[in-house]
DNA sequence: ACTGTCTGAGTAAACGTTTACGCAAGGAGG
DNA sequence: CCTCCTTGCGTAAACGTTTACTCAGACAGT
């Protein structure tokens, strides 16, 4: 923060008071046109910028929005966010983007500085469950995105992961019966609803065994040598090829790799569905057959939202829950 | 932003002045015991917060710095990123992540916005060469990132990809010296750095001829048929196997798939280096050998000089250029 | 010539803080 | 009892804007 020319340093030199270079500035209210010119001239001139703090302070809008994520080193959200972001800047917002590192603790504590500093909005990522309306203020325009609230008064915009399992598992079952999951430790809401998709899809078509690994998180290596162990398991002793759906792309990417180590034939003896279409899909070998979420779409959801409860209008009743479709993305893996 | 309950009002509510709740609050100035207790108590009864709009307005200082960076999404980056913003956060500063998506236009429209909200500090990832104080407040505190700035005033902290390279090159030229090159289209200057880094070591270990291909921008297919032509030619006929320093994960990613395509075995007949350690380093197969920028010590060099500055302090002469050292990770595909 | 409307522009309050300054009361020291 | 210091706290200015009021002057209509 430094000294900076202010309106008041504008008007002296104009030779007019504050509240006419105001009025030119914003463009609001009158002047002549003469005014006009000279007060323009002595901004340029002194390359007078605008104290929004000011501003922001006077007119109880600070155009910057808040957007709470648990992990930006996470592609999809890192993509999700970057939209945006672009979207709102495109609406004359600011983002300011908090790292929560998926602690409830830390989301409580941006949320405050966030209301402190007076954003006019907030987007929230995967909060918790227990994310609600009592710790912000009531008028306070709020959109959650991919793990729906339990505050159903806020507005939320997901893929709809249900669907995207169904998806993946009336491929797999086209290709074979014998099928497997392999999920992560923690769950969350997404998560849910992949492995509600995938076992209601086997129920419908009644396919009554699956597999099913827990990978709990850990390095990379850990991780491999739960699925390495499940994978013999699994393997052993069929004839039919085995059809995996992976609830990330690293999950699948690591099947993957196991895989190759085991010199299990993919697709041939082993077939693997990804989720997310991260840019790891494509870089592995074969590349992942995988479901796509549709960052883009979502993020035009939420900030579209956004920006119309910011000005003021209110959401339709069908627009307080959004779900994005997904799209199967059909590559070497099955 | 919305109604809030002021200053003004907790301290009507505690009989007091406002005065002497701002000098509770900041633990600041004489009060008694007993009023100390009663403000706080009204504060928490009210669920008062600061508003520090009006803070920074009275105070000149926001406690929050922006970041410029060219693309949130590439892995690098917002590993970066996300630490600094920790880093930040421990010491009380909120901060604004903005894209520039490499954009001149949008760098340049960003510090505006950032300058008008009165930023305390600015980090800048990757600026152009021709990112300078110019366009700034002369004692708003910058520090450069990853990418030097042609102005030597700025304070700038980056991997010694120089040094990298090297390690690189003389790793490659222990297995072979059959080697080649790899770069991307547009050069950084870290590119650059790595370029010299390759060439130079070659020439001090009387290595003359290297194969070199500049791979142009474009759909990760439209990468892969460049690079297949290349290695057909590269490979054909020659008894040494190739060794390819690639200026980048991905296209060591994209030369290995390439590699199978065409049958060729690596490491065997074929071995790839990479640089940065992205994610899908380890999820190839084999997994790439490659360099690793350590983004926790480039996090905390920039952080900490950063609140340096903002502290009012200075630089040494020798802190302004920091080179934080890289490494070598040996894996498969060597 | 009187009234009314319009135009251009200034005055001052307000937004929510922090803090320099001042002052009353109380106690200590002589 | 007078002086002086300390304590606790209130008053008011200031940060840089925006905007409701106000008002003088110009001009038009009668």
């Amino acid at each position: 923060m430094n000294k900076k020319i202010s309106i008041k340093k504008i008007a002296e030199l104009s030779g007019v008071s504050v509240a006419t270079v105001s009025r030119v500035i914003n463009n609001n209210g009158r002047f002549s046109e003469e005014t006009r010119k000279k007060v323009l001239k002595v901004i340029r001139e002194n390359n007078y910028q605008t104290n929004n703090v000011a501003k922001s302070l006077r007119m109880h809008k600070s155009y910057t929005v808040g957007i709470l994520v648990p992990d930006i080193t996470n592609p999809f959200f890192s993509n999700t966010v970057q939209i945006i972001e672009k979207n709102l800047f495109e609406k004359g917002y600011s983002t300011i983007i908090c790292n929560t590192a998926r602690s409830r603790d830390k989301e409580l504590e941006y949320v405050k500085i966030l209301e402190s500093k007076i954003v006019d909005g907030l987007i929230v990522i995967s909060g918790f469950k227990t994310f609600d309306r009592k710790n912000l203020p009531d008028d306070l325009p709020v959109i959650c995105i991919d793990r729906s609230p339990a505050d159903s008064t806020i507005a939320f915009v997901g893929s709809d992961h249900y669907e995207g399992a169904v998806m993946a598992t009336e491929f797999l079952l086209a290709e074979t019966e014998n099928l497997a999951i392999v999920k992560h430790d923690e769950q969350s809401s997404s998560g849910s609803e992949r492995v509600r998709g995938f076992e209601e899809t086997l129920f419908k078509e009644k396919v009554e065994k699956f597999g099913s690994l827990i990978v709990s998180n850990g390095s990379q290596n850990d991780q491999q040598k739960q699925i390495k162990k499940f994978l013999q398991d699994e393997m052993n002793g069929s004839k039919q090829p085995l059809g995996v759906f992976a609830l990330s792309d690293t999950l699948a990417a690591n099947i993957l790799l196991v895989a190759h180590d085991l010199s299990i034939k993919v697709p041939k003896q082993l077939k693997i569905m990804g989720f997310d279409d991260s840019p790891i899909a494509s870089y592995c070998s074969p590349q992942l057959t995988t479901i796509r979420q549709n960052e883009i779409l979502l993020a035009k959801e939420a900030s579209g939202k956004l920006i119309k409860l910011m000005n003021g209008e209110n959401l339709a009743r069908d627009e307080i829950v959004k779900k994005i479709p997904v799209q199967l993305i059909v590559r070497g893996t099955t």
